[in-house]
DNA sequence: CTTGTAATTGCAACATAGTTGCATTAAATT
DNA sequence: AATTTAATGCAACTATGTTGCAATTACAAG
């Protein structure tokens, strides 16, 4: 199940999370490949990308997705639970390298979280 | 600026907040008052106590909006920076009453922040 | 290199969440 | 009771994301 096939499209995705290391939002992908192909095609490559572990995605401070490669994940291992920081100037996602430890919960079985840190990037708190 | 009247659909929308302690997606109260009001007004009035403090609201899983009433909060003051539990198996969230110290950033203001955690609440994790 | 098949894509239509403008209604102050 | 202005309803709209299906394409096998 699940072979990815290197199509145009996955190369061209795969190219703009190789190429610069940063966070992009679906709304933003959809923009920079268009004419490249459909916006269809954007949802479902990222969700292949995602589930073999070459990206992993978060939740922006406005209900957003946003997607960004990985660092040492794999589809079976996936070790990317870092949080993120976004700055509420220019919206700019980045990937934190933190651990951020979560008092256990009783009564509560934790498997994932999704942290993000709001305020102002360095670009923009001048 | 700002003055809240007390209309019957704002004591309706407080009510839901007040009878019961329980966190609510925008998408559900729109459900529960339909018929009572337009959904325009609901966001409206949610807008509204919000930015008043009476209640706080944070982002589920899904990206879609919850709110909940507000321990302690005012205009003024928004002490309610607490951590989120959502359930994957029933959505339900959660307020929690927990401290997470977050490390600090350097090159980064951060003024709020975002912590939702996922997994199996007390009713779904038998 | 050709062929078969299953993954991938494009497209149009749909679904859902949330917003806006404006005319109307209704709190609350006098 | 009259006045003022916040609040509401409604319809239309925007944006994000999904689905079904026919057409295309990667790639493995021969």
């Amino acid at each position: 199940m699940g072979v990815i096939r290197k199509t145009k499209a996955v190369t061209t995705v795969l190219n703009i999370f190789e190429n610069k290391n940063e966070a992009k939002s679906v709304v933003s992908l959809i923009e920079l490949v268009k004419g490249d192909m459909n916006k269809t095609t954007v949802y479902r490559i990222l969700d292949r990308l995602e589930q073999d572990g070459f990206i992993h995605s978060c939740n922006g401070k406005d209900g957003l997705k946003w997607y960004a490669k990985c660092n040492g994940c794999s589809a079976h291992k996936h070790s990317d639970k870092h949080p993120h920081f976004q700055c509420k100037e220019c919206d700019k996602v980045e990937c934190l390298s933190l651990e951020v430890n979560i008092p256990i919960l009783k009564n509560h079985k934790v498997d994932s979280t999704d942290i993000l840190l709001i305020g102002q990037c360095e670009s923009c708190s001048v």
